[in-house]
RNA sequence: GUCCCGUUCGUCUAGCCCGGUCAGGACACUGGGUUUUCAUCCCAGCAACAGGGGUUCGAAUCCCCUACGGGACGCCA
């Protein structure tokens, strides 16, 4: 029988959450969920001077807003808690104890330090294969202000808290026999390691860091990116499910992952992708989560002038979906519903000038007046005059959706038409039609 | 400098373990199409096995070397 697999992130608080250690902790989430195993979180937070509540906030916010919802940790408990370094002071003690006893360690200068072995290493890691690492020199487990350092709390925790497998950045990897060092002290089996690769900066040299472009967690949430999403996108940076999918279900992603799965070599972060990634996935939203989530947008928005008619709003949103392609975007991409007053796109007008629009105009508002508001009827309305005037459909096309929104993108015409509703459209030609072209267009 | 990991289209990758399909998919880009724009949708194009040696009838796939990239070498985590 296989043993519960316990896995476990462990960030540290000093700064806002980054997309490195958000898919260090997603690949660790996968995995307990792929093998019913548990996911463990804990706060190394053993440096006080560089911690901050801010940190650990924006950690805990940014981690649940992904979904990756923690078994065991702060906030939940555990049976092998305190799930924070600072509360577990006396468990190293303890741990230092045994090291003693054993007459692994001495002091030197006030620190103590870990007799290594001088014996040839080998890390078994899941993805990389058998890692030969000689640890040559003695090093330091507690400093000479009686503080212990990393090396010593990870493992000790790690060993406390049952871990049975250590998924974390290769940047470890070396690491790793300092770790087995340890494991050997105590007389402990290591648990399995899994080195994955790193997420380099998109362009230049070097792994992503806090201060590049899009490093940020806390961006995509405040820019109202689909969490999935970023987890489709975070997934596939070093892992593939092998099958030439690359739009998947957080489902999907569990059910296919496996840590064999993942790739030795680095990867670039490719905001493009993500952006491609969130549209795909916000295009399949289910009808009323994309209405949920888009008036979710327009209150932190402050489109306060959206919600008078529900309504109307869900009308305008039920056209919108298939075109939108970020959430960001939405308050403006739905503003002219919502405002006969618009401006009107400088750019744009220069191309619907093209096609005498007044002219265009005045046919439109001979024909829309004598016909149902109703999509299939404007368009097969629009399309009969256009061939007994024998003037290009795209004509009146372009011409109306400008003259009713001042862009020259948006949903579809005939749609956007019947919602707006036909006393504005009108109006909305009206105004068009008493404009000065001349002095607009140049 | 020492040690460790790696190297398929610009980017993410499939294929590599178990040598033999025009090296497949996606993003991006370019060009078309959807007698309607477009940020949607459809089609097409562009574009890669780092280099050199082996082994073999045959190598992206196995072995060696070089180059390049990344990481670790703290009383940071």
């Amino acid at each position: 029988m296989m043993t519960h697999v316990r896995v476990r992130f462990a960030p540290s608080p000093t700064g806002y959450f980054h997309i490195g250690g958000a898919r260090t902790a997603l690949f660790n989430w996968l995995y307990a969920k792929r093998t019913g195993g548990t996911f463990v979180l804990r706060i190394e937070d053993s440096d006080a001077e560089r911690n901050t509540k801010e940190s650990l906030d924006s950690l805990l916010t940014d981690l649940r807003w992904m979904g990756l919802t923690w078994d065991e940790g702060p906030e939940v408990g555990g049976t092998y808690g305190p799930y924070y370094q600072s509360e577990r002071g006396e468990i190293y003690q303890a741990y230092l104890e045994a090291l003693r006893r054993r007459g692994c360690v001495y002091e030197k200068e006030g620190a103590i330090w870990l007799k290594v072995s001088g014996q040839m290493q080998v890390i078994d890691d899941v993805i990389h294969g058998p890692v030969h690492r000689l640890e040559e020199k003695d090093f330091v487990i507690y400093r000479s202000n009686g503080t212990p350092v990393f090396h010593f709390v990870n493992v000790v925790d790690d060993i406390a808290m049952k871990i049975t497998h250590v998924i974390r950045g290769e940047d470890h990897l070396s690491n790793t026999s300092k770790h087995l060092e340890l494991y050997k002290a105590w007389d402990v089996p290591a648990p399995r390691f899994a080195h994955i690769p790193l997420i380099l900066k998109t362009e230049g040299s070097g792994k992503m860091s806090k201060r590049d472009q899009g490093s940020l967690v806390e961006t995509y949430r405040d820019k109202f990116f689909l969490p999935d999403a970023l987890v489709n996108y975070l997934a596939l940076l070093g892992w593939s499910p092998k099958n030439d999918k690359d739009i998947l279900s957080v489902k999907e992603i569990i059910d296919a992952f496996d840590l064999s799965g993942i790739n030795k070599t680095h990867a670039r972060f490719d905001e493009k992708k993500l952006n491609f990634t969130n549209a795909e996935h916000l295009k399949h939203l289910p009808k009323e989560e994309f209405y949920t989530r888009s008036l979710h947008v327009l209150q932190v928005t402050r489109c306060e002038k959206f919600f008078e008619d529900d309504a109307y709003l869900r009308q305008v949103l039920s056209i919108v979906q298939e075109k939108l392609r970020s959430f960001e975007s939405l308050p403006h991409f739905i503003a002219f519903f919502f405002d006969n007053d618009f401006e009107y796109d400088v750019q744009e007008m220069k191309k619907v000038c093209k096609y005498s629009p007044k002219e265009r105009l005045v046919d439109i508002t001979d024909l829309l007046s004598n016909t149902p508001f109703e999509p299939a009827a404007i368009e097969s309305a629009l399309k009969a005059m256009s061939a007994q005037k024998q003037i290009p459909l795209g004509h009146y096309v372009h011409t109306l959706r400008f003259a009713v929104s001042g862009r020259g993108v948006g949903p579809g015409l005939y749609a956007m038409l019947a919602v707006l509703g036909k006393a504005s459209v009108l109006e909305r030609i009206q105004r068009f039609l008493t404009l000065d072209l001349n002095s607009l267009a140049l």
